[in-house]
DNA sequence: ATTGATGCAAAAGATTTGCAAACTG
DNA sequence: CAGTTTGCAAATCTTTTGCATCAAT
């Protein structure tokens, strides 16, 4: 058993929970992905492995993962929500392409001093921030 | 007619659309309002003022909008869209208090200047963005 | 007169929920 | 065995759409 495995089964257990086996191949299909996908995407992730799990299922689960810092969830401007996994990764920003949905992701240090600093003179206390810069993808943006 | 209509005025006419009567409702509502609202918050402000218009046409018109810059869309992680009017307005970002929900304008421009580095080195051509810093409030955040 | 717009109700898409049956600790 | 969780289908919520009628140019 992995880390993530180890801290997610800690996790549950500490909540009261159980720890099952659909929750167990959810968490597995979450980490093996490198890309942002859907609840959607998942369902068929898992259901191209002959893993039967209802979608109610991966809804569930998902929220849960989520409550857990186990995964984000992020807001392209589709209907629907995408998730990454963030356990065992550093925090970063996206760029989002508008022609093609490429999604990059950045960092950048000197940004977050300064959302910090931002904060401190509204007296606001940030818990999470969520940077998103909507253009054109290298590919996509106009030659000239 | 004041500047935003006059503006409204035009956009719709070099589309080749018509002025309707909801349309300029609902233009005059949503910017006599200096808050964020959904939909369904600008449906209930028309019907208080006794004036009919459908979910439908809300929509349409709420994207006709959006469109022509007249309004910008905010997911602040609810369920819904949040709208606030922008002609006329500075560019401005966000922190939204996770106990209250209050919404906080803010503006940094040193912060707008990393965002544009940063795409360049990624050859990303930016044309819009969000930041959103989620927390705590004044108001709401843990005394000590 | 034309062409686009409205309102209604139905449709759609994503997500949640009630409940009985199945599983975990 | 008690208490959770699952899967199903039905329900919910927000937003979109087809269509007949109505209004703007």
């Amino acid at each position: 058993m992995n880390q993530v495995e180890e801290a997610f089964d800690r996790f549950v257990r500490g909540k009261g929970l159980k720890l099952t086996s659909q929750r167990k191949r959810i968490l597995k299909a979450v980490f093996q992905t490198h890309r942002h996908f859907t609840a959607e995407d998942l369902y068929g992730m898992l259901h191209q492995d002959r893993l039967k799990i209802s979608r109610a299922t991966i809804y569930r689960t998902l929220n849960l993962l989520e409550e857990g810092k186990f995964l984000e969830s992020l807001d392209v401007g589709k209907d629907s929500k995408y998730y990454e996994h963030v356990m065992g990764h550093a925090h970063h920003d996206h760029m989002i392409c508008i022609n093609c949905g490429r999604l990059i992701e950045f960092r950048d240090d000197n940004i977050e001093a300064l959302q910090e600093q931002a904060s401190r003179a509204h007296g606001f206390l940030v818990t999470s921030h969520s940077l998103k810069l909507f253009g054109f993808c290298k590919n996509c943006r106009p030659k000239g």
